[in-house]
Parts: C-alpha cells; structure tokens; sequence
DNA sequence: GTCTATACGAAGATAGAC
DNA sequence: GTCTATCTTCGTATAGAC
C-alpha cells in the first residue's frame, strides 16, 4: 500500500533544504514552505514547536548527512577516484540547476538575522562542516597522507569547492568550479608519502 | 571647515557593505540602512531612485573596489609577500570581528530574493569577482606563470579564501583559514617556472 | 529637496474552533 | 491533532506637507 509520499512534516524539511541553497535564509519562510509541502500554516508549529530554528536545523543536519553518506560510498576503500566522482556530483547540481542551487549549509552559516537570538543553525552548519572535514581527512590519511596535512588538504578541498559554487552563481558559469575541481584532484596525489 | 563627515548618501551604501558581510542580502533592509546611517527612510528613495537594488549594487562596487585596490597594493612589482599580506588583512577582519563578518560580495551572489524580478546585485557580484580573479591572475603571469595555470591558481585562491571565510563563522574558529593560508601562499611558488 | 506619515503586503508566531 | 483566523512587527515603497 500507499506507504510512499513522504509526511507533511518530511516534505517541509526536504523543502527547507531547497529554499537554503537557492535564497538563502532570510528567504526561507515558514508561509512558503508550508504552501510548497501543501500543509496548513498553523500546522508548522504543531510539527515544530520551536518554529523556523528547528525546521532549518534539521533541513541543515538532513542534507549534510546526505552529503556525508555520498562521500563515504565514493571514498571507501578500493576507489581511488572516489573524490573526483563526488566533485562530479557535485558540478551536475550546479549545472542541472543554471547555477541556481548552491549550499545549504552555507547559506546557515552567513545568512545571520538581525535579530539573532540563538544561533542553532549557525551551530548546525558547523557540526556538518566539521564531519565533511573529518571525513575527508580519514580518506587522505588511509591514502598515507600525514594526519595534518590530511587535515590540511581536507580543509583545501571544502573551502575551495564550497568558493567555487559561490563564483558559479555569480558568474553563471560553470568555469570556476572547473579550474577548482582540476587543481584539487590532483592536489592529493602530488603529496602522497606512498 | 569641516569637509570630513561622509554625507548620509554614502553612509548607507557603507552600512549597507557591512550588513551584507554580516547579515546577507535577505537582511539588509532599508530601514536598518536608514537608522544606520542616521537618515530618513523617506530620504532613501531620493538619493536611490532605483531603490534597495541600488544601494546594494552600489555597495557591492565599493567592497568590490576596496579590496581590489589593495590586492594592486600588496601584489605590485617589488612585492613578493604581498599575497601573504593581503591574506593576513582578510584574517584580521575575521579574528577582529570574531567571525560575525563576511564577504558582502559572497552574500549578493548566493542570497537570491524569491521575488527575484532582475539580478542586479549578482551581476554586481560577479564582475567583482572576475575583477579580482584577473588581478591575481595577472600577478602570478608577472611572476612567471603559464597564463592559463595562473587563471587556475587565481581562481583557487578567491574560491578557497571565499570558502574558508564560510568555515571560520560556521565553527566560529580561525583554524581553517590558516589551514588554507599556508597551502595558498607555497601553492603558487611551487609551480614557478623561473 | 527633506522628512513625516502611511499604504500595503509578508514575516514569525499563536488562539482557539473543530 | 488540523487548520482558520488573527496579532504584531517589519519589509518596500510612496504621498504629500513643509
């Protein structure tokens, strides 16, 4: 049977997620992400009792752990392409989208309002941001980097590709994210002890 | 005779670059600019006839102008540190500001209104961006770089200094900026041909 | 030309009917 | 438990007095 569409609470999550990488924050309304999950406003604060904070935190933690389990399947052991078949994944958003779907991690980690009384997502995007980086720094350390210079190279390649999608969007070009994805794939391997 | 004081004009497009660093697009709303810089709100629209749109760009141009000026500074003839030094001005705004401001050129590229009727603002971003990008480029050409590799490491250079400034306010920490300063700065010395 | 006052919509959040 | 109706504040933008 019909077990299939996800809740109404589900689908306001995986809405929040998409508003965050195209708008930002600030853009992400609780009015628009109930009308896009077709659920009534008022229901919002059933679902989420600590309003817009809890919806973006989760939509945050949802889709860094997306991202996270896609690195883990590309880095495991026995594909020594893996980074560059993530950075693949990572270009067909961009261009899929005319480069209009950025981070949504990021966009929590700048888009701070003005009001500011906690910073929940802020706090968010760092937990994902720091496991994105852990990740990586394992992978390089199991290649037989060093566990600084893992740390290192790993930091390069967030920072670089999370830069690349910001100059995409500006641009509307996908030459940046190019030039980026070139120099960081063959970044590691020149520094290898092996 | 007192000549000194920015008149209110320029006092919003100046507070409107540092709401942007610090808050994004979505934020930075006239009202604030206008309490900011100790003006009327209905004064806004006579100096900004084209309203919000053209403060923004106004005050992405100047952030834009600002650091492109000093990146000319610290990367003219004579100079070899200068990039060292131009990254070390950009760590000290972030440390000074405990990792509350940003870059208000990322903010315009990636903080698109839903409404969304032209993209002035992104388009303000991306010639800043290119602005810069050619700068670097052209430094490292001087220096004795392949023209396309020097449009790879000027590229990589904006792109993971963008993204490391995201990092530091995520996790709230100077650690990954540093972690890229140092691979920056050895980057484009281990590739000259000279 | 400067600024007060206001129009009008959308934001976050809640009350309270069902 | 779901949803309509509403409160309050803030957003862009303008009208019109001085």
């Amino acid at each position: 049977m019909t077990k299939p569409a996800l809740d109404s609470r589900q689908r306001m999550v995986v809405a929040a997620a998409d508003m965050l990488a195209r708008h930002g924050l600030n853009a992400t309304s609780i009015r628009e992400l109930a009308k896009r999950a077709d659920a009534p406003l008022g229901s919002t604060y059933h679902h989420f009792p600590r309003g817009k904070d809890q919806v973006i935190v989760e939509a945050i933690t949802l889709a860094g752990a997306r991202v996270d389990a896609g690195l883990e399947l590309y880095l495991q052991a026995g594909n020594p392409a893996g980074l560059g078949q993530f950075i693949a994944s990572w270009r067909d958003v961009l261009v899929r989208s005319k480069f209009r779907i950025g981070c949504p991690v990021m966009a929590a980690a700048i888009d701070e309002p003005l009001d500011a009384e906690g910073d929940a997502p802020r706090e968010a995007a760092a937990k994902v941001f720091a496991g994105w980086r852990r990740r990586l720094e394992k992978a390089f350390v199991s290649e037989g980097v060093g566990k600084d210079e893992a740390a290192d190279l790993a930091t390069l390649v967030i920072a670089s590709l999370e830069g690349a999608v910001v100059l995409c969007r500006a641009e509307q070009s996908i030459e940046p994210f190019d030039r980026i994805a070139r120099q960081i794939e063959s970044l590691p391997r020149s520094q290898l002890r092996t």
